[in-house]
DNA sequence: ATAAATGCAAAGGGTTTGCAAAGGC
DNA sequence: GCCTTTGCAAACCCTTTGCATTTAT
């Protein structure tokens, strides 16, 4: 629920601080706020393309910028040498599992992760606001050539 | 300890391959090897500037390659947009508390995310290699603005 | 002498910036 | 109409690559 809603909720951001709501904007606003997957800058430019919208890259960079400011979407840095971005949830952390053999990346959530961080901030005296957990391995597949494929 | 120790492991391990043993290698060698902090490829050749050694910037990246290679240095990506390199030492973890404010990065160590990461690798079908966890906030100093120098 | 490393400069990928033209308000 | 955004291309940063030259062995 609620794609509609938070694209408008980036035109009012962009309305409160007298910035134009482009068509450009709307369109990369709502390519990614409606994705279940973190896109990178050339994903939704590409995607920007399918939908028949020529937009300019810096373009996109720069939307994408706004819609991080707007706190609306947040960044992700999973270590590829590019940046990935997706609609900020509600939930409290959003960590990965990358498989080093393939490349896969895999989301999880958990709470423990939080606590732990919480802890080893304070303790430092940071005031913790987030963290960025990659945990790197070997998946299922990449382990067991074939089993990942059944039938 | 083992800093003169460190660099002829890295001779050595060149030697064994039949590869040259060359004074702009060693000059890098020495010079991460001896370093308490994660240093980038740009700090690893300014430092070179220092000591009076003109080494190209490809032979730097090369050489810590070759040290990444041979197992004597890591490689950190902290989420910089460049990466780092270290000795690599015995210790099991090395995590980092970045401040979203004064960007000064510090390290951590703390038994209990090994634990946690290798418990939701295993309940996602992975086998845990490594991680890496960047926790983000603010450092004591940027939150007390003045604290951080009393006298 | 031989095979490899070096240095330089050019290329490369992701991202940013400068500026004239287009467009929201 | 004013002011911001857009698009393009050039610039940028970090890193890699190609190639003639130097160097360790």
């Amino acid at each position: 629920m609620a794609t509609r809603d938070v694209a408008a909720r980036f035109s009012s951001w962009l309305r409160e601080r007298n910035l134009p709501v482009t068509a450009q904007r709307m369109a990369i606003a709502e390519i990614l706020l409606a994705s279940e997957r973190h896109l990178s800058a050339e994903e939704v430019a590409q995607e920007l393309g399918l939908r028949g919208a020529k937009v300019g890259t810096a373009t996109v960079y720069r939307t994408l910028d706004a819609l991080v400011e707007s706190g609306l979407v947040v960044e992700r840095d999973l270590g590829e040498g590019f940046r990935r971005f997706e609609p900020a949830r509600d939930e409290p952390v959003r960590d990965f599992l990358r498989c080093t053999s393939c490349g896969r990346t895999q989301e999880f959530h958990d709470e423990s992760i939080v606590v732990v961080s919480e802890r080893v901030a304070a303790h430092q005296g940071f005031e913790r606001e987030s963290q960025r957990l990659v945990i790197l391995g070997v998946c299922r597949d990449c382990r067991v050539p074939g089993e990942g494929i059944p039938s």
